[in-house]
RNA sequence: GGGCGAUUAGCUCAGUGGGAGAGCACCUGCCUUACAAGCAGGGGGCCGGUGGUUCAAAUCCGCCAUCGCCCA
């Protein structure tokens, strides 16, 4: 090793991941480490990262997926597989059109004012200053993605693949224009889909409002959380089996203030409970009075205008906006008496999911996406198993969104995005649908002009997981990576993108986009509930990066990922910082310890089996858990092997042998120790890529990046005798210490040692590694003697069960009588209480009967041993003490 | 209003039919030549309540309570 290394190594005694994380990323980028090889013969695994939003930066549930994809991508490569995780951001539509718009703005600008070709200019600008925000941060992170294949969801191949899908799908007729109510932003001046709304529960209040009724006294009284409506009223409507209202229906009565005679109907649809069972109808400003406004016939009148104010049909309310018509409103209605009450009210709200502006119902001309024929086949993916939701609770959650699709409003009124491929006529009103803009019109004008509306984001995103492989063409990465293997993405993703890609996947590339569906738990902040940018609840990933490092953060999430959702807490991050830090020391120790030699397996100590062994389980196990998705148990299961095995019990095994005087020894340690080094690095890799390749690095003989080495397998043999006989070693040690501790014994003094065991082959394994038990227990002369007589312990040791046997420790002018006296009697009654329990069992015919006989037996064994150890105990206490109490 | 999930040690969470686990925190003793972000040892839990199924329930089923998430 190099001197300046070994002396970096000797004075650096903790892990500092800011050293090596950028230089360790650099490189792999260097070497292009993540591209794939098209001509690879391998079989091919391959991960779509969800596409992050291109104004978006890193929280804590990308960081979080991430890692998992990142972790399943660097195992595959080093399973062999040809893997390519793709990379890029989607164009996000309205997000990016406001952040401009406010860049505008600061400038007195507003987008009207430039014109949409510079709008759009100004746009790219932003994107090419801005857009690769989110993918830095990704690097930081040391995710494995295909930098160089980042794609762009208004790349130029991509908008092909978006203009192909919609005039396809138009000339099947699923895409079609229609005047319908839909979710609209009064701020963003745009139609929005179903899941673009997000609903929140508000207290708010429920006006008794008096409609006058027209050729008699008195009136209905009509229940609304929104009075401001009443200018757009076109009928009232009862329950047909509402009592109260019989002799009211067919008959008129006055709207308010507009002085419009409206009809009062009867429709199922009203609840006879809610208000006074009489429902004022707007077909224009709600969605299900629309409904019934349809099926009634009923005139709708629009009071609003596109930006939320009261239009000329709101005849002296005009021009104000919506919260001040609502004031106005109920002050004018309250002057002529027509308000019965006001009563608290609470439901839910919508508003607009990019900038919390309340959704407007509104009528206006937009194109839409009829869904169900797309979605039988993506239902029955999911029904037959072949796409597979982990946990598979999941499924249900998508199936019942699946099996309730509404038409989807795919239009927006934004300048950004992917333009309609949609031309009118303007001589003859001819609708062009194309791939290519049109030239002329069958009619022979010219004058066409296109579709100002954009499409939404997610129905570019949609196609994601084939448009980026290359898809309308027949390319050769579309060929090898697609399907993709799986998708990792948050639960709030599933209708949004996994339902869409499913539907899209299948019915234009032909088969299901992802086998696997892995939906990530959500972390939320310490309160128990979702982390929150208003409540500043949130954690920055880029702060935990910065303070405990990539790899302790990367770690620290995937310990988290179980199945259900979890509050953040360092202290996981910490664990993880101080596994890393753990690790790091443990190659100190290798590095600065061994001879120099290659990593070379040894076999014949003990230890060196055992570890072995244990190593074969580890890496079976791990690969179990990673196969499974189950990251959480992974990193529970590599942190046990790696501290409480190598590091608790190898290590401290070897010491003497590394340190001992025989050269040959020494240098058949070190090798072992590097080869188990080598491979532990290897299994951490894919967790923890930055640490792993740097220590990696400093082994001896190595060459390469650890991405291009073998994931071990697990598949060698298992030493079950070595297993066995290191567990007795271990145990008896435990044994050992926890006496010398409960006896108080200095660790300055060494203390004899004497097993006394019947056991043959049990006394054997002791005497042959009587060194291992000496230095791991700080105890000398162990001796292991088959009875009592042979002992000559001195005239009053305490004493311990171990196994096989009991253990003897003469330290006669330490013990104090009484203590030693309390001590054994505890031993005796948590004994009994176990023989008991065992005895009680057995006790009970039907359980001897019912039971499977290897559970019996095993209980059998139990209670002979219990009685074993029972017998032993007393014995001891009674030599000392008399008879046993 | 509908659906889903959670309730296990002081805290954050694993554990899904055969004697309750981890990390942190706590107590005792250690600066033992890899690591005090460490080492050795230890204490601490009628597994939310209730009823049922079973030889056997933290684990399966019913009901209740509390909290959370999603959808309308």
């Amino acid at each position: 090793m190099d001197n300046n290394i070994r002396e970096h190594l000797q004075t650096n005694k903790r892990y500092s991941p800011a050293d090596i994380e950028f230089k360790w990323m650099s490189r792999w980028l260097e070497a292009h480490l993540f591209t794939p090889d098209i001509g690879s013969a391998q079989e091919s695994f391959c991960v779509a990262l969800p596409p992050p939003n291109v104004t978006g930066s890193l929280h804590m549930g990308h960081a979080l997926n991430s890692s998992i994809q990142d972790l399943l991508i660097r195992r595959a490569r080093m399973q062999g597989k040809n893997a390519l995780w793709i990379c890029g951001t989607d164009h996000a539509g309205i997000a990016t059109q406001n952040q401009v718009e406010k860049q505008l703005a600061a400038e007195g600008l507003t987008r009207q004012q430039i014109g949409r070709k510079e709008f759009e200019k100004r746009v790219w600008q932003w994107r090419d200053e801005y857009g690769s925000t989110i993918i830095n941060q990704l690097k930081r992170l040391g995710c494995s993605l295909d930098y160089n294949g980042e794609r762009f969801t208004l790349d130029e191949g991509y908008v092909r693949a978006v203009y192909r899908v919609f005039t396809t799908l138009y000339e099947k007729g699923f895409i079609y224009r229609d005047e319908y109510m839909v979710n609209w932003c009064t701020r963003c001046h745009t139609a929005l889909s179903d899941l673009e709304v997000e609903h929140q529960e508000c207290d708010d209040k429920l006006y008794y409002l008096r409609y006058p009724l027209k050729d008699e006294d008195g009136y209905l009284v009509i229940a609304t959380a929104r009075p401001e409506t009443m200018l757009g009223d076109t009928a009232v409507a009862v329950n047909p089996g509402d009592e109260r209202y019989r002799d009211y229906v067919g008959k008129q009565v006055i709207l308010p203030l507009a002085g419009r005679e409206i009809p009062i109907i009867t429709d199922e649809y009203v609840d006879v409970s809610f208000g006074t069972g009489a429902l004022k109808i707007t077909p224009a400003h709600d969605p299900n009075d629309f409904e019934i406004g349809k099926k009634h016939g009923l005139e709708e009148i629009n009071v609003f205008t596109s930006d939320g104010h009261i239009n000329k049909n709101g005849g002296e309310f005009a021009g104000l906006t919506l919260e001040l018509a609502r004031e106005q409103v109920t002050a004018r209605l309250e002057q002529e008496g027509l308000i019965e009450k006001i009563e608290p009210y609470s439901h839910a709200v919508g508003a607009c999911y990019r900038c919390g502006t309340s959704i407007e119902p509104y009528i206006s001309l937009q194109w839409f996406m009829r869904m169900d024929e797309l979605a039988a086949p993506a239902i029955r993916a999911a029904e037959g198993g072949e796409v597979k939701f982990v946990p598979e609770r999941w499924s249900g959650v998508y199936l019942e969104w699946m099996r309730s699709l509404r038409p989807w409003c795919i239009s927006r009124q934004l300048w950004w995005g992917h333009r309609l491929p949609v031309w009118y006529c303007d001589e003859c009103g001819q609708v062009i649908v194309q791939e290519n803009a049109p030239s002329t019109c069958k009619c022979g004008s010219s004058e066409l002009h296109q579709e100002e509306d954009v499409l939404d984001t997610w129905f570019s995103s949609a196609l994601w997981p084939f448009a980026t492989l290359g898809w309308p063409d027949a390319t050769e990465r579309l060929n090898i990576f697609y399907p993709t293997n799986v998708l990792v993405t948050a639960r709030d993703i599933i209708f949004l993108w996994v339902a869409r890609m499913i539907m899209m996947g299948i019915e234009f590339a032909g088969e299901i986009p992802f086998r696997d569906v892995i939906i990530n738990p959500t972390i939320m902040a310490r309160d128990g509930r979702r982390m929150s940018k208003s409540l500043g609840t949130g954690v920055d990933p880029l702060e935990l990066i910065d303070s405990f490092g990539a790899d302790p953060t990367r770690f620290g999430l995937l310990n988290m990922a179980s199945a259900q959702d979890v509050r953040f807490s360092d202290e996981r991050i910490e664990m993880s910082r101080n596994f890393c830090n753990k690790i790091f020391n443990a190659a100190r120790f290798v590095l600065l310890g061994v001879a120099d030699v290659k990593p070379k397996r040894a076999g014949a100590d003990l230890a060196d089996r055992w570890i072995d062994s244990r190593l074969q389980a580890a890496a079976a196990e791990l690969n179990t858990h990673l196969d499974a998705y189950e990251f959480s148990e992974a990193t529970r299961l590599i942190y046990r092997f790696v501290w409480n095995e190598f590091c608790d019990w190898y290590v401290e095994a070897v010491k003497p042998r590394l340190y001992g005087s025989d050269q040959a020894v020494r240098e058949e340690v070190s090798g072992h120790l590097l080869y188990l080094m080598d491979n532990v690095l290897r299994m951490l890799h894919p967790f923890m890529p930055f640490l792993s390749e740097e220590l990696a690095a400093l082994l001896p003989g190595r060459r390469g990046f650890l991405i291009d080495e073998t994931f071990p397998a697990g598949d060698g043999a298992r030493d079950y005798q070595a297993e066995a006989q290191m567990e007795q070693l271990m145990t008896t040690v435990v044994s050992l210490r926890t006496l010398r501790n409960e006896l108080r014994v200095p660790p300055s003094r060494k203390a004899a040692a004497v097993l006394v065991m019947a056991d043959e082959s049990a006394r054997r394994v002791v005497q042959d590694n009587s060194g291992l038990i000496e230095s791991l227990a700080n105890t000398r002369l162990i001796k292991a003697v088959q009875s009592e007589s042979e002992a000559a312990a001195g005239k009053r040791p305490a004493v311990t069960l171990v196994p096989g046997g009991k253990l003897l420790l003469p330290l006669d002018e330490l013990i104090d009588i009484e203590e030693e006296k309390a001590r054994l009697s505890g031993a005796i009654s948590k004994k009994k209480q176990e023989l008991s329990r065992a005895a009680k069992k057995l006790g009970n015919e039907n359980f001897v009967t019912m039971a499977p006989a290897r559970i019996v037996e095993q209980e059998r064994n139990k209670l002979k041993q219990h009685e074993h150890e029972l017998a032993e105990l007393e014995q001891q206490f009674e030599r000392y003490f008399g008879a046993a109490g």
